[in-house]
RNA sequence: CGAGUAAAUUGGACAGUCGCGCCCCAAAAGGGUGAGGAAAGUCCGGGCUUCACAGAGCAGGGUGCCGGCUAACGGCCGGUGGAGGCGACUCCAAGGCUAGUGCAACAGAAAUAAACCGCCUGCGUCAUCAGGUAAGGGUGGAAAGGUGGGGUAAGAGCCCACCGUUUUGUCGGUAACGACGAAAGCCAUGUAAACCCCACUUGAAGCAAGACCAAGAAACAACAAAAGGGGCUGCUCGUCCCGUUUCGCCAUAGCGUCGCUUGAGCCUGCCGGUAACGGCAGGACUAGAUAGAUGACUGUCCACGACAGAAACCGGCUUAUAGAUUUGCUCACAUA
RNA sequence: GCAGUUGUGGCGGAAUUGGCAUACGCGCUAGACUAAGGAUCUAGUCCGGGUUUCUGGGUAGGGGUUCAAGUCCCCUCAACUGCA
């Protein structure tokens, strides 16, 4: 992915829970901190009690498919946890890219797209 | 065709767009490649690595009909015995309680030891008492080989026949064992998945093993001896290494390199072997990450896709598994 | 990845060499005491059939050894711990 590391040492994730705010729904939790660099870093974290092997790496992909298709429009320079709720496990892509859509608005990382909606919204009430 | 039994194969396919790990290329573009039959459980066995050499003895652990295969095994193949099924066929930790020790609750007269009831004899009879008796009753998982006959006061392998058991001979088989015969009236239940005996086998830990490189902190003249400590293992031997003690702080470590994938491996053919398997020849050889790569969307088809995701590797076992396909054999029915 | 531990009523937790499964404590229910509540005392409390007695099943699940298994052996499941 072009702006975007991954979170990858424990004490990394510890410091983002720690620092950060979070917002969670149904089916995922988000943690979020200004990182104060150009660059973006995500981490996934899914436990054991989501599913076995083949639920949480299932899980994992999707998080991350949905993160790839929504890179471009996302605020840079933060550091993002992702965490996986059991509900998750029977959900289906599309599912899965609304809940992280959902987060996402709601911490306030999606300028684009909420600039992209008002100006639907403003053609709209043009026509 | 129906019912069954044994085994084998497969585990959605094709096309397009976007995206990920590794490899090729100086780089880019581009190209190649990318989870399983169980990758699972971690139940066994191996190689490999470290412990000086991987050594000796005891203890401990494991296995347990016989023979073979194998690097090895608790695996596989073939056979023996036993159990089940009309049959194809399936299942069995299947050495030794006749080496010793322990245990066997409750019930029952009595549990490894026998007289409660009963039967019989004697004191003329009954009762009682004394004695004989394990055929019958009852209890129990188990009550002193079983059935039938003779015998007796009543009974008893007391005697006989058959069956079983033990010992033994001949023959067959590498062996487990089998067949046939002889002898012994049969000193004795169960449990070894109780201790144990016998035979074979086993050093310990595990790729977070471990090797290398880089960086940092502390301490330190050299040699020898003693004591102490540590490693290999539970102990003894053997052997090697080391200034000691206390307190505090940091920490999943350095996006390090290797181990890391070509292997007791796979496919095809021929030969040997009942088979497991072995030999020879030819051919292909493409996951290797390090917070961890296989996904999303679209279209077409069908049976509408189960169980499920590599983390050093290999041989097995066990467990999970939608559906589909193939082959051998058995039984029943019908027909000829 | 590798190595290991545990599992018994609603909860904690006993059960000797295999021999009557849940002793004991907490909680819960009913009753007594009280104007009422608390505390205290009494009785009950694994599940089904019957509701006094009796009877069948039950120690995470499935099988085996044994006359007999919570206990011994094998397989599976779940929870937990350690290892650089």
């Amino acid at each position: 992915m072009k702006h975007t590391q991954s979170l990858k040492k424990n004490y990394q994730f510890r410091y983002v829970y720690r620092k950060g705010n979070s917002i969670a729904n149904r089916q995922l939790v988000m943690y979020v901190l200004k990182n104060g660099t150009q660059e973006n870093k995500l981490g996934i974290s899914v436990s054991k009690k989501v599913g076995k092997s083949v639920v949480r790496s299932r899980v994992t992909r999707l998080i991350k498919e949905s993160y790839r298709l929504s890179e471009e429009e996302i605020k840079l320079g933060y550091d993002i946890i992702v965490i996986a709720r059991t509900s998750v496990k029977d959900a289906t892509y599309q599912e899965v890219f609304a809940s992280l859509r959902h987060l996402l608005h709601k911490h306030g990382l999606l300028p684009k797209r909420s600039e992209a909606v008002q100006e639907e919204r403003q053609e709209e009430t043009a026509e």
